[in-house]
DNA sequence: CTACCGATTGACT
DNA sequence: GTCAATCGGTAGA
């Protein structure tokens, strides 16, 4: 079956791994029987204990209410006028999550330059708010569980893609805790947000090339 | 009730 | 590179 939903057992594990694992996985948003995919290129892991950058940081609140639940369900908020997507993981109890940064638009297409008003592939799902405008993520699917396969999921690839280096730097955006080192990405992918030239892991200051200013396609 | 502030984005120097 | 629009959530009076 294609795009079937990853198991409750994938998010019931440590949200670091869990982050770094759902790269490459396929986000999958079905509306009115019509499919938009994108392949997972870019994740945040927010820590359920000690992370000052976690909206549960200061104990549950109407908010943050779904990553307090159990795992494998969708926690989604509204920021600056948009959505962020995360995926809720370990039990019950401990509230962490995975916020969903960027996908790599592989299915719907059209559908998501419509919902985004914008031709720019790249441009279509790079960085949490884009993305949810994308694949039509709004409030009303917070709390959603991810398992169900029916409005919202994310799924195993057919065949992997080419492998690919990961990254590993601090989390974008986030006010407090910059120097743990929880975003994830693809290395050298055109549709991973932020600004910074990135470094691959474990490479020296001088070893990998910085992306400079040329866009490269368009 | 009011005041403050972002897990952002897009426009601009 | 820098900056502010924007609005719901949260805390506090």
């Amino acid at each position: 079956m294609p795009y079937s939903p990853l198991p409750r057992s994938f998010y019931d594990r440590d949200v670091v791994v869990v982050a770094r694992e759902l790269l490459g996985k396929l986000l999958v948003r079905q509306v009115r029987g019509r499919l938009t995919v994108g392949r997972i290129v870019e994740a945040e892991a927010y820590l359920g204990r000690g992370d000052p950058a976690n909206h549960s940081y200061r104990g549950q609140t109407r908010r943050n209410t779904s990553m307090f639940g159990p795992p494998g369900h969708a926690y989604v908020y509204p920021i600056h006028s948009r959505y962020c997507l995360n995926a809720v993981t370990e039990p019950a109890g401990t509230p962490s999550a995975v916020l969903l940064r960027a996908v790599e638009p592989l299915e719907g297409v059209a559908a998501m330059q419509r919902r985004r008003e914008t031709e720019v592939l790249r441009d279509l799902a790079r960085g949490p708010g884009r993305l949810c405008e994308a694949f039509a993520v709004d409030r009303a699917l917070d709390g959603y569980d991810l398992t169900l396969g029916r409005e919202l999921w994310i799924a195993e690839p057919d065949a992997p893609a080419a492998p690919c280096e990961t990254i590993v730097t601090p989390r974008i955006g986030v006010t407090s805790a910059h120097d743990l080192p929880l975003r994830f990405a693809l290395a050298n992918c055109p549709y991973v947000s932020g600004r910074r030239s990135l470094m691959p892991l474990g490479a020296g200051p001088l070893g990998a090339p910085a992306r400079r200013g040329g866009r490269g396609a368009r």
